[in-house]
DNA sequence: TATGAATGAGATTTCATTCAT
DNA sequence: GATGAATGAAATCTCATTCAT
């Protein structure tokens, strides 16, 4: 039933979504739904929450070892995984990190920023690697948010192309962010010329 | 007017704004707004329009000149001037980038790729400037999803903190994306390791 | 300008007519309308009025002279003259007779009755020739209203065939009404057979 | 409940008629009024398809066995007991039947047109029995057009003398219409005198 | 005098949410 | 424990009617 109303709010988005739709759609009846989950609200964050934990469960895993490039890879390979297989969750997830910034107050600010303290913890210890601590743990949190925002770019460009085969995602955003990334890591900076 | 409006729909959200308050914040009758807009929808659109065209001028007059590099730094800069200056407008671009095709069908479409048909734009006359013409348009405009999903994602991040300098986010974005790209342009490309 | 308001009125009904259509189709400003006519329910009565008189006018002189039964063959000819000229007109008048009744709370009562009224006459007139007073005047009122009752019930079904000669609708009323009144006023009488 | 917003909508009209007052007057709430019929318009027609279907059913009942004139007879006694046992519902459908096929487009086409198909046949079966086929089918349809008019311009006179008798109204009908219908069916025609 | 601009009041319709069984 | 039936509140939208110029 929380699959239904994960289809659901992900094609009609929140307010769009009716509980009649998801009561029906999961052979219930709307005061169990209320029973279960208390309100719309409470559905949607029990939605939210369980995407975002399996995301996170996800990506962990397949980025728990390995050289820091590895890890950095597997967990762009979990990412697409996540977006081909788990489609609902993930438009889920992202919609509303986009949308829902100023609904519901902050509820969905720790689920949302889980993914991309992991990313940023992984992108740490590969600086601590390369022995480099010269960028501040602020600026490689800054830099996770563009990359979680390319992830989410190419996500989204990939649901309009469904035909592309996973894998071309995973390279051309491998492509895009290590390389400039893994320049930065080793000391290089781009700074705007004099005039 | 419009720009009560559009302070109203990016704090709530397409549903979540009312006409009421819209009419109320902007000191006039619904039966106004009807007439000049004609629908909820019809106000709607004007204003991701009207912003979506500002922001579409803005980011080309400011890349319009000079070497790749500067037009891209330039695009970059009008990006991040965009969001600071008129942040309900681009508040609502990015929402709609995100809801995908689902709502108005289509009708925004126009609107919503004028930005990446623009720095796809910008990107392959880098490509052709360098002389590469390997990687085909369609690489490069994946990679522009990514791109602006990179921007979006700083930008978020910045509405977040709101304290820290436009410069900054220029900066961090410029190092995140161009370094990346450009090494790309020179014919390096990653791949994963034979296992 | 009265009669954009007319073809507006009888094509969209009371309620579905705009004062804005209206004022639009005449070339003028809607505060004009309500300088002239008050309100929109003051057009309407203006109309219906204008209707009645032209209708009552024209069946009136249509049946000034002659026989009795010529009279009535005359008044049937001016009425369907009027239902061919006179579309809007009279489509008016007639289903506000079946329509408002209610509305405007008898003030179109008048106009209503006013061909009833001459028709009623005309048959007291014919009863009077043929010496008969057996009938009293309600009763003749009241096949009256049979009459013209009959009268709109040829007239609606025209305007479904509007190819259809206007001779024989007449043609059709006056062997339909006139051969059973004739037989009426010779004091033939219809009971039923007892049980 | 289908009672009171016959009511309402007889009293007042179709646009005149508002869903508070009658879910008021049914004594539930307007949600309730909309799970059941959709619409302003589904109830609307439920109600027309109710009172036509009644309505068709209580003539044809009572017509259908005797003579021709009896049948006739009955028939016309079926409709004014209508009329008086049915007030609203009847109100409703003559309205209707004027309205003509502006609204709904067509929807209650056959609706409306039961009762007349209902009388024609009648009629046919009359000119059958008496072995004339010189009327064509569809003058008599026309003649039918004009006897339901009778019938609503004697049904509308009643409403506003209701302390008549049926039975009068009854008689008058079958006198007026009648001895002209018989007199037809026997081969006599009525012509203009040639001038 | 004539009108563009404005509005108050009210229409239908939807939906999250809760009783009563 | 489960539900069909019910509703309060609010949304969009329309339109007859009137100011202010």
């Amino acid at each position: 039933m929380l699959n239904v109303a994960e289809r659901v709010f992900a094609e009609r988005g929140y307010d769009g979504a009716s509980m009649d739709e998801i009561a029906e759609g999961a052979g219930i009846s709307k005061p169990m739904v209320y029973s279960y989950f208390g309100s719309k609200e409470g559905l949607y964050l029990a939605l939210v929450r369980r995407a975002a934990e399996n995301f996170h469960d996800s990506v962990e895993r397949a980025s728990s070892s390995g050289t820091a490039e590895e890890r950095l890879w597997g967990g762009i390979q979990a990412y697409f995984r996540f977006v081909e297989e788990y489609r609902w969750g993930w438009t889920i997830l992202y919609r509303e990190a986009a949308a829902g910034a100023n609904r519901f107050e902050g509820e969905l600010e720790a689920d949302r920023s889980r993914l991309v303290d992991l990313l940023a913890r992984l992108m740490l210890e590969v600086a601590a690697e390369k022995g480099i601590d010269a960028m501040m743990e602020e600026q490689i949190r800054s830099l996770t948010h563009a990359f979680v925002g390319a992830c989410e770019g190419l996500g989204r460009r990939w649901l309009d192309h469904p035909d592309e085969p996973r894998e071309l995602q995973e390279l051309r955003l491998m492509n895009f962010a290590w390389l400039g990334f893994r320049d930065l890591l080793e000391g290089e900076l781009w700074v705007p010329k004099e005039e």
